[in-house]
RNA sequence: GCGGAAGUAGCUCAAUUGGUAGAGCGAUAGCCUUCCAAGCUAUAGGUUGCGGGUUCGACCCUCGUCUUCCGCUCCA
């Protein structure tokens, strides 16, 4: 049974796969080229899916609180900026896998491991040299160095090894055009510096106080062990964070606050609170005080989507400290100079499409009324964020029916998208919209000629009801907030 | 990264022992149609993932490679 149950929701997972790319959500990067693992393209409702959410969440951050802005930093930073964030030591160890126990390890750890079992001569030498190995980069002299010393894995007890290699999380290009002089960059691996290193220009010139936050939406990038899942961990993807300042010893009323705050975001779109659940981790990061993922129940299990931590001032401090600039604040309150705490709310984007994605999807048999039985595919694609939000369908396309339909669109296109279509039978073109999550349908009949009044479809409940051609926008902009 | 499986039209799948690649759905154009898919006609769409090898001849055998899926492994 449970069996059974896994496979059904990984037949759910690939048929939602399948549906975003057939209904132009989401393709595979370079397809033509068979594609670059991990990577991903969003189509034509994808990117107005994700733009929807990102509007949400971007107008839900900032002009819904008065203390929070938004900024835009570059992708490109200092490289300093990785120094002081620890991303640029923290992440980029040479690996080594035993190929019998398939077991990975960290070169260093694994000749630190080796050396707490010699004495201590020996081992200081061996740590010495496995040291001027690392700073030189030398990773065959690594490898060649655990083959001398007979190092073998605790599992297997072998010592069959693949080569070393480098793991970086970070990816790393060249800025400037000759190569000479081109200094080597990374792409961020997260926004939040962007948000950090920024703290006093946007406390400064937007006259902001503590407690206040600064959020921001952009692309970031991670070179994954393993990346899998869809969209679910890519190697570029796009993340929402706020990040937000405040007095050091309110941490935790805060911590609290957001935490709640960002799980109503999240209800707010109107899923089933069963399908969330908070994550306390127990092995905290060196900068964090505290850390809880919001989890949201994918076709493949609970996962993690948005994370909520206490970083402490670990990383303003921590520019302050490599820039030796002072990022301090001034409380007029308690008339005291200090390095702010942070909250951090970081969630993905993508993973908040794939987490709408899969949700929406439903296949459903609908009894008809001779008896027999009809199926659909739908979206259920919260108003607010779907794509398409009208679609608007002249029930033939002679006797004037499409001008009227057109002339609605014209009316309505600046406030919502709308969409035309006038091919095919009315419940062909029905079908359509709810396999592209649009959640209202006008259709223009005989009677609108006499007397000015549509049918108006709604997706979920696929009921119809008829109200004037003249309120169609109002009743629909009500419906999308 | 390791092990296993798979890759034929946009999608789902066919194609005897190796002998010139087909169908349904979908798409497009037109016809029909007065409110919930699967009516009619026509058209487009494939160097069978890619590259070598064996063979008179390869979708089929073989090697490599890429991608995807499943399991393991790593992870802020």
């Amino acid at each position: 049974m449970a069996n059974k149950e896994t496979k059904n929701e990984t037949n759910k997972f690939q048929a939602i796969i399948s549906h975003a790319k057939e209904y132009g959500f989401i393709f595979q990067s370079s397809e033509i080229y068979d594609g670059l693992s991990a990577v991903y393209d969003y189509g034509p409702w994808g990117s107005e899916l994700k733009k929807n959410i990102r509007d949400y969440w971007w107008k839900s951050m900032t002009r819904m609180h008065d203390n929070i802005v938004g900024i835009d930093a570059a992708i490109f930073m200092h490289p300093t900026t990785w120094k002081a964030s620890g991303h640029v030591d923290g992440f980029s160890d040479p690996m080594i896998d035993n190929k019998d126990s398939k077991k990975r390890y960290r070169v260093d750890h694994l000749i630190e491991g080796y050396a707490d079992t010699l004495d201590k001569d020996a081992a200081e030498a061996l740590l010495a040299r496995m040291n001027q190995l690392l700073a030189a980069d030398d990773l065959d002299g690594l490898k060649q160095l655990i083959l001398d010393e007979k190092i073998t894995c605790s599992v297997s007890g072998t010592s069959n090894w693949t080569d070393v290699r480098q793991f970086n999380l970070m990816f790393s290009t060249q800025l400037g055009s000759v190569s000479e002089e081109a200094s080597e960059i990374y792409l961020r691996p997260e926004t939040a510096q962007g948000i950090f290193v920024n703290f006093l220009n946007v406390q400064k010139t937007a006259r902001m106080k503590i407690p206040f936050g600064i959020a921001q939406v952009g692309k970031a990038f991670r070179n994954e062990i393993v990346a899998r899942q869809f969209i679910f961990r890519m190697r570029e993807f796009e993340q929402m964070e706020m990040q937000f300042f405040i007095r050091p010893g309110t941490e935790e009323e805060w911590y609290a606050y957001w935490k709640e705050e960002r799980m109503n975001w999240h209800l707010s779109l109107g899923f089933s609170p069963d399908k969330y659940r908070f994550h306390d981790h127990d092995k905290l990061a060196f900068y964090a005080k505290a850390a809880v993922d919001i989890e949201f129940e994918f076709p493949f299990g609970f996962k993690e989507v948005e994370g909520i931590h206490s970083r402490t001032d670990h990383d303003l401090s921590q520019h302050q400290k490599f820039s030796k600039k002072k990022l301090q604040y001034f409380d007029t309150e308690i008339n005291q100079n200090y390095v702010p705490y942070v909250i951090e709310t970081s969630i993905g984007l993508d993973r908040t499409v794939l987490m709408v994605l899969s949700e929406a999807y439903a296949e459903e048999d609908i009894p008809k009324e001779d008896g027999t039985k009809d199926s659909r595919v739908v979206l259920r694609i919260p108003p607010r964020v779907a794509p398409i939000k009208l679609a608007v369908l002249p029930l033939t396309k002679k006797d004037g029916l499409p001008e009227i339909a057109r002339d609605l669109i014209k009316e309505c296109r600046e406030d919502f998208y709308c969409f035309y279509e006038e091919k095919d039978a009315i419940g062909k073109r029905y079908r359509r919209m709810d396999a592209l999550g649009t959640p209202y349908c006008v259709t223009i009949d005989y009677q609108t000629k006499e007397d000015q009044t549509v049918t108006i479809r709604d997706r979920d409940s696929m009921t119809q009801e008829r109200i004037p051609l003249d309120k169609v926008k109002e009743w629909v902009s009500l419906r999308i907030r």
